[in-house]
DNA sequence: CATGGACCCTGGAGCCACTACAGAGTCAAC
DNA sequence: GTTGACTCTGTAGTGGCTCCAGGGTCCATG
């Protein structure tokens, strides 16, 4: 319960976001615009920090910003079925694991790369397998 | 062996890359300009498409164009050093492990979060969870 | 020789989610 | 009143493409 509003600075500090995120986000009106102060200071309530924070943890979980603004229209009718919610921690979910399986692949034969050959170019494995994948030494490009 | 030079269509065919992607690698100097026939349209010869193809590998196992770039520069000295690109492989590896971590972090969440709660948004655990991370049912933004 | 359709050209804008910067103005403590 | 931290706006840049408009080229047909 803070009472007193607070500056860009402020929030940036509460929440971990950047001074200038902060701004691009009210600039795509995912956060909404804080009264001024007189000198043109932006001042922030306690409800600007809920919602900056709900959108830090949405970035954290690797929501896109488009999901996060469809998680907050949810969030702010708390009557409606979150269906919509579930359908979009179950999509997300599966990207996220096809991108581990990707990213899995990619390691091992990264790790198969690995431990480089003789010691010049011409019969290094990693040159070789990226200029003919599958087998090693092959002419240089 | 291909005798005749061929079109970007062509080059675009046999490496799977975007034709405006090749033109991008041309722009950036990824790729050398190739020779133009009297109507202006470039024409490939048969090292273009191996050096496309070590491209297209280099990006296909995450390497960044700069990578790349180097990669290729160490692919042109056959007689020189390759612990260059066992650096470059060891710190690519370390950067996908790193990934895939972070990655499977998130998935657990994920995991936690889904199926959701009961059937409105107010005692919605996804809601819940993205406003007060580690405990669900809280108010909504 | 004309035509049609597939192909190609250039230059520029757009994507995502920020991040950086210049040049100016504001605020509060001393 | 001065200092120094803070903030303002607007614009441009990042990576790695991707898309588009508005035109030109190529070559197999009729």
């Amino acid at each position: 319960m803070t009472l007193q509003p607070f500056n860009i600075g402020g929030l940036s500090r509460q929440t971990g976001v950047n001074i200038e995120t902060i701004r691009y986000y009210e600039k795509i009106g995912l956060l909404p615009p804080p009264a001024r102060s007189q000198g043109g200071f932006r001042q922030y309530e306690d409800h600007h920090l809920q919602r900056l924070r709900f959108i830090r943890r949405g970035r954290d979980l690797g929501f896109s910003i488009d999901s996060i603004r469809a998680l907050l229209t949810l969030a702010e009718r708390p009557d409606s079925p979150c269906e919509g919610a579930d359908q979009m921690v179950l999509l997300h979910l599966d990207e996220v694991e096809r991108k581990i399986a990707d990213l899995t692949l990619l390691r091992d034969e990264l790790r198969k790369m690995k431990n480089c050959c003789g010691q010049v170019v011409a019969q290094c494995q990693i040159i070789g397998s990226l200029t003919a994948p599958g087998s090693a030494q092959q002419d240089a490009i």
